[in-house]
DNA sequence: AAAACGATTGAACAGTTGTTCATATAATCC
DNA sequence: GGATTATATGAACAACTGTTCAATCGTTTT
């Protein structure tokens, strides 16, 4: 009977102890998945600029958005549409404004350490 | 004459105020894009892996990185060689492997706070 | 009620992405 | 030298992405 694919594989390691050891401690696929979706979310430079925007300044509707990224209201209603799903942003609507602002707290942490990151290279 | 659309956009500002000292603070368009690239880095699930691999061991060669991550060598390589472009990842040859690390120090704490967000939730 | 406005949406489009498969390269082993 | 091994690569493919354009939906204004 043919052994698992894994088990298989561990035999044909150049480094088996690291296999092991980095095998034990790998988080599970849904967590791959999450963790790459949370990323995914500040992939786009558009995206990154409403987040940006959001961040320093609590709440701001569509129309204004998009004069600040110099963009169609249209795309970024689109991308504020994606960052809806990933629950990132919220919105609160007054009349015909649309006042969006940031969902998830811990973003924002996350968010700068990349800007850090930009800046110091 | 036209205005600028800059301009002609700011008079119909639903927050003028919030709308000038957003786009006072403002990136360039270089800085946005880097920063999404940096996260775009991260947004697949197969570098998040190997990334979390490398974050564990300092050094892994291929093969072993596929047999941790549960894939083809191919997909591997092909991946490695995206996080090369983007100066993310470094390698050493020996011989016939190439042992590949992490080349980036920022990377870590970024990777790690998306990972402590990821795991918060 | 009609017009104007802010926002949303769907279709369409070109461009990009990630994997697979087959092949190539380069080092090692027999 | 020929076979084997580790890695790299190119082409092909389906799947996905982000913008634009046109149309629509609500709300407010006149």
């Amino acid at each position: 009977m043919k052994k698992q694919a894994s088990d298989k594989n561990l035999q044909n390691s150049v480094e088996k102890a690291k296999v092991i050891s980095v095998k034990k401690k790998m988080k599970t696929e849904k967590c791959f998945h999450y963790l790459a979706e949370t990323f995914k979310a500040m992939s786009d430079p558009t995206r990154a600029k409403i987040i940006f925007a959001l961040c320093q300044e609590d709440e701001l509707c569509v129309s204004d958005l998009s004069n600040i990224i110099e963009t169609t209201n249209s795309a970024i209603s689109h991308q504020l549409k994606t960052l809806r799903n990933m629950k990132l942003v919220k919105y609160n609507k007054v009349g015909k404004l649309a006042f969006y602002s940031l969902d998830d707290q811990h973003i924002n942490n996350l968010f700068a350490e990349g800007l850090r990151h930009v800046e110091e290279k």
